[in-house]
DNA sequence: GATTACCGAGGTTCAAACGCCTCAGGTGCG
DNA sequence: CGCACCTGAGGCGTTTGAACCTCGGTAATC
């Protein structure tokens, strides 16, 4: 079945399929506008994997979108392997609380 | 020296260090926030590495930001390595000038 | 039936992200 | 002065994203 990497990436893919779907386009056809390979597009797109940076602003160029509508709203409980939740702020309460 | 990965890399690393600066954080402390290393998190701001989409999250969960206001706005052409600069609007038109 | 296009899935290989270490430079403070 | 803290920078080992291949399955078309 192949399971996704991570609820994120499955995002990201799903969101990238839409709008390539919408285009008419098949993944051939971006992953030669992105000139990245076909199977990792799919990858991609099935979340199979955790695309970085570069390759996720080659997609959106290839798409004419841009990357930053791909990757808003993800949050890290979207992301494997997280154990405390603590975010910037908790902590800053927690310094102000310290310094009274 | 260590010149950066890539312009891109180099904007968002930008963006991050600014927003760990405005919440008044140390590197270690977002690195421990979003459980990474702190090394790591000094190469991704100083942009001399290409961030996974899990880091990027990580990072903006950290810091209770949004991933999609650092990648925004982001092209094909702060990525090295590009040739060619068909996008898909340009594919499209020729497929509707092919078929008439 | 055969052919073509599109996509999912698995495997192998290679380069790079990441974790982990060290050391140097800068700032501030007792 | 010493002694913290924060950051930049380099190296090294492990992990993994991405390239590259193959094969299977579906739908459409002839």
């Amino acid at each position: 079945m192949a399971e996704p990497h991570s609820e994120a990436a499955r995002l990201v893919g799903e969101r990238m399929k839409e709008t390539r779907q919408r285009l008419g386009l098949s993944q051939e056809d971006v992953a030669e506008l992105a000139e990245m390979h076909v199977t990792n597009v799919g990858k991609i797109e099935r979340g199979q994997t955790n695309p970085s940076l570069s390759t996720i602003v080659a997609l959106a160029g290839a798409m004419n979108a841009d990357p930053g509508v791909w990757v808003t709203g993800l949050t890290t409980d979207m992301i494997p392997g997280r154990t405390h939740k603590f975010t910037a702020a908790d902590l800053i309460r927690e310094q102000k609380r310290r310094q009274g």
